[in-house]
DNA sequence: AATGAATGAGATTTCATTCAT
DNA sequence: TATGAATGAAATCTCATTCAT
């Protein structure tokens, strides 16, 4: 009964406290309710700007998603692409460490979207290893397609781990296990072009 | 009401009702009263054998993980080790999907065993590296540590993507593409034996 | 934003908007946003031109009953006064169907206006049968007010159960047995004037 | 966290409270918690018997249906069976108003049986009429169809009408009324079997 | 051991209404 | 006049848990 508290915008508000709130309680412990109360909002104006909960999450996995690919299409003229690639996804893991929990996190809720996500993110890196394999960098014997994808779940394994407690390792060493292991590295040809 | 549903064993029964359910729904969407239910047992017998729904994931999971640890242990004098741990962790992960996506999947409650589940298989790979490195078959820049954790995080996440829908590839492409990007193997000094 | 929809009677467009929603959902399925909104109007809008829905729907079932009051009352000087009333309502039923939906459909926000909708009604009716009585067509048995009362439940009841569906009957065929049970008929002195 | 106070018919409880709420304030101001809480019992036990008010509903109107059906069977041997049928509507009215209030009233949720409720009612009336016309009795130009539906409109409507003030005309004055404007004697071909 | 009706806290969702612009 | 974001009371419904039998 006492509206109009402020016409600031109550949306990107509702957007910022659903992050706090999914990263640190996970989709499933998280409720309209509190997203509203946090974000200093009635449960109306919650229902006003999404349809449910899981709205917000979708958005904010969106958000995400377009980041990421942002940041690992940004070092396009690196002298070591695929290590330019791993870190810039690291770096953008550990600014965002938040959203990418909630994007990659093991919850139900996610995984509806895991499945998408990772599917248009291999997409480009299976490119880039059929791209070597024609020019006979790295062993046709690979299946790009699985290759690719398993690199991804590394990748989110990996940085998901490291989230929950960054002292667990220098990002400069995940970068380098990732490098290291990364199949357009490790599918190199054991006898290279050599000689 | 009904003799006593045959007296078997009804804790085993509601596990039984338990993976079904929870690997197909999610731990989330599944309650006590469907299991009993599923189990063809009332709710109390369900609170009689076990404290909540959490305590029957929790024992899946366990139950679970023995097994699979037992499977990749079985394997001891191969020829090829690597690819026979490979081979019975996806074996295993086809013939106990259900169990499998319980154990691993994205989900909350499964997330806080998640950590010491690869915690504990993380060992033993790690281990395997170090001994690796101590014979000089694979370079010391490796992380024995965060190589071991990253390639679980593949192996997992690639099998579950793949359990998602069997047809996506087959059981053999799976375990090549996992050896091929398997650090014991792509760790290996970019220089081999030769000479 | 934008420029004032039309300036037009935006009340008016209101009640048109209602007039759909009222007879296709009920009253108590619709809501004063919908009703705004299906006129192009904001709810602010919807507030200042009524109090509420009800208000809205009180109109429409004011005019409607003006309307079924005139309709009936135009063939004064028929041959036949009672089967020209009688096809006068059904006419009008057929040509207005949504607000005669609206105006004696089931509902209890119209129940309330019912008494009232039918007390006046039915006393131009009863007064014809009690002059009927007086000079002696119809039996003095038969309790005018009742006679006239059952009569009009039977009239929007019949015609309520056509609209549903107007291919259950000819409009005619509805007429015709609504003539024939009209107590200014069937009250007939079974020897009629005879002679 | 108080359960089993006792182990009476929840079930029928709710029902009784539900008829009462029902009748008084119609279905649509009524909310299950009301009903539960009329009938002493928790929420939790409303649903657990009922899907939700509007089963509570739908139950209600199927036995009163069938009560009314019986009271109307009944009178089998009568030597004015018309009237001993009219009669046993009336009677039933009375004595169980509140249900007769909720299986006729006019209310949206009400609606929708409505249909089916007067359709079952109508056909053996509509029969019986067919026998009439085939005896000669009645007029073959009559619809049988339409005169029975007309026929329990009008029976409907002014018991209804009469429940909300059972001052308002005498029961026998209802029955009359009804008789006299039952297309089965209405019906009557003008001139008589006369002589 | 086994049962299942009963419970109420709490989550989700709707909507009439207000009021600053 | 017109707008529509904001609001919270209230209704609907879920479910983990208890306990008398």
């Amino acid at each position: 009964m006492m509206p109009r508290p402020k016409l600031e915008d109550a949306r990107s508000r509702l957007l910022v406290s659903g992050l706090g709130l999914f990263s640190s309680h996970g989709s499933e412990r998280v409720n309209s309710n509190a997203i509203a109360r946090a974000a200093g909002l009635g449960i109306g104006t919650f229902y006003f700007h999404f349809a449910n909960k899981y709205a917000v999450l979708w958005e904010l996995q969106l958000r995400t998603l377009a980041g990421l690919r942002a940041a690992r299409a940004a070092p396009r003229d690196s002298a070591d692409p695929i290590r330019a690639t791993v870190a810039a996804a690291v770096g953008f893991a550990r600014e965002h460490a938040e959203a990418y929990l909630v994007c990659f996190g093991r919850e139900r809720a996610a995984a509806a979207h895991h499945g998408p996500v990772l599917c248009e993110s291999s997409r480009p890196i299976a490119e880039a290893l059929r791209v070597l394999q024609a020019t006979g960098e790295i062993e046709l014997a690979l299946d790009a397609e699985l290759a690719a994808r398993a690199y991804l779940s590394m990748e989110a394994g990996l940085i998901l781990w490291w989230l929950e407690d960054p002292k667990r390792a220098e990002a400069d060493a995940l970068v380098e296990t990732l490098v290291r292991m990364h199949p357009a590295r490790t599918g190199r040809r054991t006898a290279p072009p050599s000689r």
